[in-house]
DNA sequence: CCGATTGGTAACTTCCTGGTTACCCATGAA
DNA sequence: TTCATGGGTAACCAGGAAGTTACCAATCGG
């Protein structure tokens, strides 16, 4: 997972209708474009921009029979995604902090010590 | 969790300018944003502005101590996150599917037999 | 073949994001 | 007090995101 593909992924669920199209398509795989666009308020074409995104973050999976193209929500870029961060970010998740503002307060603290030592 | 704070904070993250400072953070904790803007290229209202929506979307805390203003990672929200995705697609994640394609079209296929049905 | 259905492209508008420069405020040190 | 330093606001600009309408293409059923 490189940065452009992480990009291209937060990007496409950092908005409501497209999480909420992944929730659908969870419920009923295999919707058509139209079946999905159904649901929303939008234009089909509006929908249909945003599930070209989806599958360019590779958040969705397509295939066309005869002329209706099958929508599938695919969950292995948010898996990739929770098993890199949960990686990365191991040295606070092992704290399981509740008090932040203590926690934060504790830094300033040792930095200031450091800095007059 | 409310979605305005999961838009806010997904926004937040899709951006690898913004990744990186909260890595730089993650090394540093206590920063100014000075120095925090000394890693980047861009100008330092830049950062700045990039600085004041991270901690909109709470990744960020910031304490002033006399002129100068000293950031911290907050790793909450990301916890928070990884949290509820583990759960909401709980389903997704037991299977821990990696060849997608032979899933994909076995549910095409269910969904073909049962429109035939 | 004919018409309804599903999907898609093109072109356009509107608004937000990311970035800039110019300028101002507060503070700490000599 | 003076002035360098860190921080912040305002105003602006370019480009991309989100959405629209109008139109075209392919396919399935009668």
């Amino acid at each position: 997972m490189n940065d452009d593909r992480l990009d291209a992924l937060l990007a496409a669920l950092a908005h409501r209708g497209r999480r909420r199209m992944l929730d659908l398509l969870m419920a009923a795989p295999g919707m058509s474009v139209k079946a999905l666009a159904s649901h929303f308020e939008m234009s089909r074409i509006g929908v249909l921009k945003h599930v070209d995104l989806l599958e360019a973050a590779e958040l969705v999976v397509s295939r066309r029979r005869g002329r209706t193209r099958h929508l599938y929500f695919n969950p292995v870029p948010i898996q990739l995604l929770r098993d890199r961060w949960t990686t990365h970010y191991s040295a606070f998740f092992a704290e399981r902090v509740v008090d932040v503002k203590a926690r934060v307060e504790g830094r300033a603290r040792e930095a200031e010590e450091h800095k007059s030592a």
